[in-house]
Formats: C-alpha cells, structure tokens, sequence
DNA sequence: ACCTGAACACCGTTCAAGT
DNA sequence: ACCTGAACACCGTTCAAGT
C-alpha cells in the first residue's frame, strides 16, 4: 500500500510569551497577504518571513515546514467556519425543514462570498497549478452536451434550461468531488450515489 | 488588479516524429506511476526524466515547466471524461428525464470510480499539501451539527439520518466548491444558490 | 528534429550563536 | 523562551554541444 510519508503538520511549538503570539499571527497575515497579491506559486518561506518581520529560522520555530503553515492557515478559517455552521443549526433546532435548508445554505454561502477573494486564495494555496482554464474548456463541452440533452427530453420542457443545467452539473460534479475528497465507504459511497439521483430527479420534477 | 503571471501551459512544441510521441507517452507514463507511488510532493523533474528514460533537457522540450507537465496530464484525462460524457448524452437524446438522470451521474461516476487510485492522484497532483485529516475533521464537527439539526425537525422524521445527512452537506459543499472553481457570474451564482435550495428542499421532502 | 547533462539560480530547511 | 541568518542540499530550468 503506497501512502505519502507521515509528516507532522501541526505546529511545532504553540506561542508562549506575548511576543510569540505577535509573531504567529504575523507570519499568517504575512501569508495571506502574500497569496492574495502573488499567489500561491510565489509563496516562499523567505518572503514570508521578511513581510512578517521576522528571520526564516523563526518561522520554522513554529511551523516544521512550508506545508505546515499552509495547512495552519486552512484549519484556522475551517475553524471559524464550523463555528459558524454549528451556530445556525442550533439556532434552527426545531423548526421547519424549509428554514433548515434555507439557513444553511445561506450561512455557508454567504461566509464563503463575503470575503470571495480570501475563499479563492485559501481553496489556491493548496493547489500547485492554475487550471482554470483546464476547468473551464471541460465545463464548456459537458454545458453543451448536457444542454442538448436535457432540451430533448420526451416528457418534460425547461422555462429555464440554462440555469438548470448548469445546476445540475455543478451539484452532481461538485459532489462527487467533495466525496472523493472525504475517502467514504464504498457503502457510504453507493448510497450517496443513489440520494444524489434521487435529489437530481425531484430537482428537476420541480423545476420543469 | 491581481493575476498570475500568464504561463504557458501549453506543451512547447507537438512530437512530429514516432521517437517523440513515444518519449511524450513515456513522460506521462512516469508521471502517473510516480504520482501513484510516491504522491505530488515527491514529482521531481528529474525523477521524471529518469523513470521515462530521457534526460531532463528533452522533457523540457515539450513541456515548458513542471506544471505544464501536470497540466497536459490532467488535460488528457478530463479530455477522455468529456468524451465519455458527450457519448452517454448522445445516446439519451429524446429519452425521459429520469433515465438522463441516471446515465449522466451513471456514467460520470464510473469513470471516477473505475480507476479511483489514478482519480485520486490526478486530484492531489493538483495539491500541494495534504489536508485529508483537515476535511475530517471539518467534516465531522458539520456532520454532528446539521445531524443534530435535522433530527429535530418540526416537521419531519427520517428514516435514515445518517445518509440524508451525508447527502445533504456533501451535496451543498460540494457544490459551492464547484461554483468558486467555476468562476461564475454573480448573476448565474445567484441563481445557483436559488436552484440550489430548491434542490435540497425538494430532496428532503422526497426523503421523508 | 530530437536528445544530452553539467551548470546556475533559487528555494526549503537547519543549526550554531545570540538575547 | 525566543530570535538570527549564513550555510547546505536539492530542485526547476537552461543551453551549448551532440546525433
């Protein structure tokens, strides 16, 4: 079995005097900035460090490795963002399922969007390649044959067929990736599998 | 404004001769089976060379730099997908909405599942670091607070929680995901977000 | 037209010395 | 307890020389 070598990926040491914690939050700010301007492929330890004021030997006080300080960052804004989820969903403990849905999809949609251009360096910074283009040309080709597809179908006509088309392949792709992602089951797998053709299949009963 | 330095992903130059087209097969050859071994973090230039049996200076000739090389690797895959993809509409054209329904995510599953070692590896080539235990983690503490929430519906019981759950938050992230990586409009984004909704509530209310 | 591989610049990481 | 920065190993990329 092949699996990538076991590397410690969270910080080496946590800040115990005040001037550490100074130089921590300095070396994220220090990052963040540096992905939001330069993107991820110019992030280098040295100029992180030379932003934060601080020498590269302090950096790696605190974070074992460059991947270290990238994972640090993800998990601080994943931190935050669960913190969020978990406060909507107590907050509609009991109500209606129309609001449920409603309240979630708005909480994670608008955490995402409010700060858009944090969201796109952060989904980067772990990704070596700009392949938005390769995304693009692939989303073009699947839209159209989609598109013709769906304006055929014997039983049903689209007031709007672009809309749900391009609804249903961002659900069914995105989805698939987010369960590659999470390394389910094969059980949990085939049943996700199934509840997304079942969600597909009322989505569009509903929207014809 | 910010951007990227325009790279050039594409390969250099096309192999004219049958010599090239075998070294250009034989790079991506050594690049799956190194990204499959050793993971992304370990894809050097000159492994690459080596294992396809060329030396670093022809590589370069057809691939402007590493990334262009996962790049190319990515671009022929995702070339196959489409393919597959546009065959199984062709063959629905004029079908019922259910059986489109079925062949689309049918089809696109199959593909990613089939060989879901290099699918997986082709995703994290893309990847500079390895967040597998972030996503848990994130994952976890979502799945607890919207299971929560859902069980205590006003309005509804489930009879399986769980893979409602999972199928709810893989779907809603998953989708945003795509949403960003897609770039869209804020026009079309919005609509998204709308369709989306629609979608979760009427699944939810076929699941009941 | 295609291939080679030593050479170069730069980046991640360390560690002996300092406050 | 925290910080420094020169030094080292290694990687991406080039280019003069070859078939």
């Amino acid at each position: 079995m092949v699996s990538a070598s076991p590397r410690q990926l969270t910080p080496r040491k946590r800040p115990r005097q005040a001037r550490a914690t100074v130089t921590v939050d300095a070396i994220f700010e220090a990052t963040i900035q540096l992905l939001l301007v330069n993107g991820p492929h110019r992030l280098t330890t040295t100029r992180v460090a030379q932003r934060a004021g601080v020498s590269v030997g302090t950096m790696y006080q605190y974070f074992p490795h460059k991947q270290a300080l990238i994972y640090a960052l993800n998990e601080r804004y994943l931190d935050a963002l669960a913190g969020k989820i978990e406060l909507t969903c107590r907050s509609k403990h009991g109500a209606p399922l129309d609001d449920m849905v409603e309240a979630l999809i708005e909480t994670y949609w608008r955490v995402k969007t409010e700060r858009a251009d944090v969201t796109r360096a952060l989904y980067r910074s772990v990704v070596e390649i700009d392949n938005e283009a390769l995304i693009e040309a692939f989303a073009a080709r699947v839209d159209a044959a989609t598109g013709a597809m769906l304006a055929s179908a014997s039983d049903a006509t689209f007031a709007d067929l672009n809309t749900v088309n391009l609804t249903l392949v961002t659900v069914i792709f995105g989805t698939v990736r987010n369960a590659f992602e999470r390394e389910l089951t094969p059980t949990a797998a085939d049943a996700l599998h199934r509840q997304l053709t079942l969600m597909c299949r009322s989505y569009l009963r509903a929207a014809t």
